[in-house]
DNA sequence: CCGGGACGATCAGTTTAACTTATCGTCATG
DNA sequence: CATGACGATAAGTTAAACTGATCGTCCCGG
């Protein structure tokens, strides 16, 4: 079998005429090379070199294999420059998914910078629950998610992105007091409003608030935070809202109120197959997410909410 | 360093999309497989296969690595193709050396023939005396010649392609009775006519001629048999003449005498650098000479001797 | 005519690469 | 929970490649 080891030695035969020094430009001993030749030679059938007296010279059939062996060991060089180049991140077909929780607010923001910042790259998003998305990229359907971590999956490789804070968004009436900071435990007496099953943020609303009060009154089955806080508007209870939606859900109907130290907030980050190779992908894709989301926390709701 | 192996291995993997198929597809067991593409992915720097849980897939990397990789290894396989190809003898460049002796009688009849049956044939020729043509023969600067045999250089190879039998060339007279033969004996009270230093024919001549009578008269000096064979014409002396130049240098003035047998003849051949593959060059030439020499033979000099 | 140097081939022995068999660890399946 | 599939890993073997030494030939200068 032909070896590229072979085509090399040959051309540098080709370029010395001269087994000695084509040796030492190999970096090799001159028997190593001599072998080498007559074992191409051999498997290809037919005399590649002419050893005469004082000269060393490609007969026909050597200098053409010696063209094609260049032009073969060129290919092997750009395969190798191809693989070694630096390699941007967000370049090409990138299948992404994201949580509902998250699209409408942050994708509005991101993907204006995200497509002027990777022109090269070639989105394709897939927005549903977690669950779903864990399994798809699993299963090699997506390529990175955008979800609230951790999502506990060994084969999963994260990176966190930003923490979102937690707001309290009740509705707006005149006679309440423009409360700073709100406890956790002020929420015991509402009807909490929540998102239909499967979704993330409501298993995150519960755990903020299930832990104070078992008795609180909780209304199922919303299937959008926008849906929820008409409901919230309309005096028929209270929700935890993210506060990366808050400038977006806000309403002069709804006041948005930050908890009291320790804030509950959920981290939002990056997941991909730790087999796969996108982490870079997913650093500079959490670059650009920051980015949009300082841009919304400019907006700060604490003021804001003053004026509901 | 990367391999053509590893290169095949890989496009196995992108076709069967599993180590163990990919393995037997390459004939070896599947860790010699994993390893090479392990080596692969090391040398290049960048995974190439994502191994997931139930099945292997390709990164971005992979697929374009692959991709190349087929057209390298199918690049390697022509060039296989092409070397293990049959060799059609005469293609491509021939540089002929001749003797002047056969040049002038025998390459316009095989020319043409030449170029019928070999029409990708690119033919340098060079008339010159033997020794000059062995040297450049040997110093690379030819390919092959044609001369009178041995030469008897351990260097070249040599192949026969016919006989060419020594004629007696003399002033045809009125007075003369035909002689049917001729023993070389009765040359010994002629003028001997010769070609200049150098040619092989004047050797040869001499070596026919010269063994009988040390008192054989011999003038020296004619550039070419042409010359000869008009000092003979007009009387200054015989020559020697070569069968094969019988039909061109025939006129009414020369009577051509075959000699009694054992005739003395000379062998036409090929010569080639031993070091060189030029046997079935010479071989399928040396069939072209010998059809060529055989329409001219058909001209029986003996019959025709008579005439004169 | 002889001795030395250049060159490629060859040989023996060693190092390196590649492979095989056996086994492990993980995951999916029944 | 046992089983089977799959790729990785380990240990040991086989095969390839290389080195250093030597040979044989040729050429060249004395």
């Amino acid at each position: 079998m032909i070896t590229l080891r072979q085509l090399r030695y040959l051309t540098a035969i080709a370029e010395t005429r001269h087994f000695g020094r084509a040796a030492a430009l190999c970096h090799v001993t001159q028997p190593a090379l001599s072998m080498q030749i007559q074992e191409l030679e051999q498997s290809l059938g037919c005399h590649l070199v002419e050893r005469r007296r004082n000269a060393v010279d490609l007969t026909a059939d050597g200098q053409e294999v010696a063209r094609r062996g260049a032009a073969i060991l060129a290919s092997v060089a750009d395969l190798e420059d191809y693989a070694r180049r630096e390699k941007p991140p967000l370049v090409g077909l990138l299948r992404l998914g994201i949580i509902p929780s998250i699209a409408p607010y942050l994708l509005p923001r991101a993907l204006p910078s995200l497509h002027e910042r990777y022109p090269h790259l070639e989105l394709r998003i897939r927005e549903t629950q977690t669950a779903s998305l864990v399994e798809e990229l699993i299963r090699g359907d997506l390529d990175l998610i955008i979800a609230a971590l951790p999502l506990d999956r060994p084969e999963l490789d994260t990176l966190n992105a930003f923490q979102d804070r937690f707001l309290v968004a009740r509705q707006a009436r005149a006679h309440r007091r423009k409360s700073e900071r709100m406890d956790p435990s002020a929420l015991a007496t509402e009807h909490l409003l929540l998102l239909e099953e499967g979704h993330c943020l409501r298993d995150q609303a519960l755990s903020v608030c299930g832990a104070l009060s078992p008795n609180i009154q909780m209304a199922f089955g919303a299937s959008s935070l926008s849906t929820v806080m008409h409901l919230v508007a309309n005096g028929y209870g209270v929700t935890l809202l993210p506060e990366m939606a808050a400038d977006i859900e806000r309403t002069d109907r709804v006041q948005l109120i930050r908890f009291a130290d320790p804030e509950p907030m959920r981290m939002i980050g990056l997941a991909w197959r730790r087999s796969s190779p996108r982490r870079s992908d997913a650093e500079a894709l959490a670059k650009v997410l920051l980015d949009a989301r300082a841009s919304v926390s400019l907006a700060r709701p604490q003021q804001k909410a003053v004026q509901g």
